[in-house]
DNA sequence: CTGAAAGCGCTTACAG
DNA sequence: CTGAAAGCGCTTACAG
């Protein structure tokens, strides 16, 4: 007769209590070899591998961790695993992770608030120790329970909603500034701004970046030249079209991310006249366009790489206030951020 | 006095039996009230639903997968998250996993063997119930006691070594083939081949593909056109600069995969006379360069989706012996691979 | 050096 | 409708 018991239980899986029995010794000894700890002699310690070996035991971390308290895992919500700008983020904070002994879960929130809240909750429910959170929503007060139960957060390239929490982001104002400015300095002065959608955060910075440097310049802003939206091909193309068509049109464009600079400069290819441009966020191949394409670059293994090291040292037990850390952006000149205005 | 034993772990996070005790009932009932089963007056269920609120309280899965014996989690091991050739089919994983109500694990194994035999161990100590794995190595007998114990196992991308299992792959070889018969096509006679290191089957397969194209073709390969080892620009620039120089240079190159394509672009962009290229694997913004690049390409995201699939088809109790799939590639010309050999 | 008992936070199987 | 007891596979705290 089958065991009904345990017959569908993990494929009938070894435990400990098999290993002892089949060693002829207690439940302790084994868990004394399968863990490296010292008290065993040399032959119990032989007869114990051998009933392990034997029945292909491997040791059960559920069940330990349960048990032990911390799960050694931490949890990564972030906007699409396959984007060209999260995946080097997502692979930074895995490296910090392993460095530390943790294993990552990670998720897409899809741009959706509830998404994220569900990837986030199921994380928690799962008892990772930490969790870094790039947020889709903007009130992450479902966390506050979370939080004051254990879960260290930190958030990444974008600050949580309504919530006091570690944040590590990319100065956007400041970066969006500068790459405008630099179109301002070769000459132009309508420039077009073509952003993500107004709810995210970096997309408003980046557009107060730019305002500000159209501002510092002197020069006004046509509403017909900013245009804030979902990043998909369609909605950048016609907003592009748009800014360049007309009697008076932008000569040159500031693309908010790498998703829309790669549809403006499908765009600008097509276009009657040369059209500047510069791009937040850098990309593969920017440099081997014709022309090459500059960029306000943001460093997105960095941003990973530094929240994770803090939630690391959150779960090491620094108590210090929740911390807001910003890292700079770079500006590369590679050509089409250098080209002057067409003539009217 | 602090209680000692419950100090440091998990916070202090309330527990059911905590609910229990505050609502009044028996933690069965609490039970029943956390996983919505019915059999619960409304009142019960008010005074529990309040305590929960009250406590913060949030279901330990840890401890509930200890109990059932399925974690609802997979593990996929690949070779780079970063890579922008896995990183969509990472995302396609965690559709699949998603949709079956499953968490996804993940981690690179940055082309190390032991790395990647450390992290499919480290998961399936955790108990995933599934594993999809990008192989590294060529030796994966390592995981026969935990597929025998149970844990559903899918390769992608590569078969794996010394182990009959699902895998699901895309046809290296006869896309290699069309795109070299391609370059033939347009009139090359003098080809070369940079791939990936010959211990990793795509890279042998695709060459393989550009053997029988030739021969086909009733073409010589010169040993001195052929080379395979690692992606790195440095020594790709290297193998192709050596191609294109000297009395006899080849005409046009066939590029192993994405990597080795990027950097082909740049050497050939500083190349004195044209020279036509076909990369192996389709990329962003290929059709934007001068001349736009012909590719070979395979589809990651369904590789990712068609494997999660059968992962879960086998979970779901599927039985049928492993099969290999062999998903088609797409020859799509652009420019590139249409460029006519440079005169002697 | 070794092991029996209790417990991690849940669910299962049962009894009332 | 409700709950006490046993158990998932480990580790902890102790005793021998």
């Amino acid at each position: 007769m089958a065991d009904t018991n345990t017959q569908y239980r993990y494929g009938n899986r070894p435990t400990m209590k098999d290993v002892a029995a089949r060693a002829g010794v207690g439940l302790k000894t084994v868990s004394r070899v399968v863990n490296g700890e010292p008290g065993v002699t040399p032959d119990t310690e032989r007869r114990v591998q051998e009933a392990i070996t034997a029945l292909g035991f491997r040791r059960n971390d559920s069940a330990r961790i349960l048990r032990k308290g911390r799960t050694a895992s931490i949890g990564l919500v972030l906007e699409d695993l396959a984007d060209p700008f999260y995946a080097p983020l997502n692979r930074a904070v895995e490296e910090v992770a392993r460095a530390h002994g943790a294993l990552l879960i990670n998720g897409s929130s899809a741009e959706d608030p509830e998404r994220e809240r569900e990837l986030a909750l199921a994380f928690c429910a799962r008892r990772v120790d930490g969790l870094i959170v790039i947020p889709a929503g903007d009130d992450h007060r479902y966390l506050e329970p979370e939080i004051t139960a254990g879960i260290a957060t930190v958030f990444v390239d974008r600050p949580a909603g309504r919530l006091t929490a570690d944040v590590v982001l990319s100065d956007s104002f400041g970066g969006a500034r500068d790459g405008v400015a630099h179109l301002v300095a070769h000459g132009h002065r309508r420039i077009g701004f073509i952003g993500d959608q107004a709810h995210i955060h970096t997309a408003t910075e980046r557009l107060r970046g730019y305002h500000a440097a159209m501002r510092a310049a002197g020069l006004p802003v046509d509403e017909s030249w900013v245009s804030l939206g979902p990043t998909a091909p369609d909605r950048v193309r016609a907003a592009a079209e748009a800014m360049l068509s007309g009697p008076r049109p932008v000569t040159a464009l500031f693309a908010g991310n790498n998703r829309v600079t790669v549809t403006a400069v499908r765009v600008i290819a097509a276009a009657a006249r040369p059209v500047a441009l510069v791009g937040f966020d850098d990309f593969e191949l920017a440099d081997l366009l014709s022309p090459a394409v500059t960029v306000v670059a943001q460093d997105p293994a960095r941003l990973g790489r530094t929240a994770a090291e803090r939630l690391f040292r959150r779960l090491d037990g620094v108590t210090e206030p929740p911390r807001r850390v910003e890292l700079p952006t770079r500006l590369i000149p590679r050509g089409s951020g250098e080209i002057p205005p067409a003539e009217d």
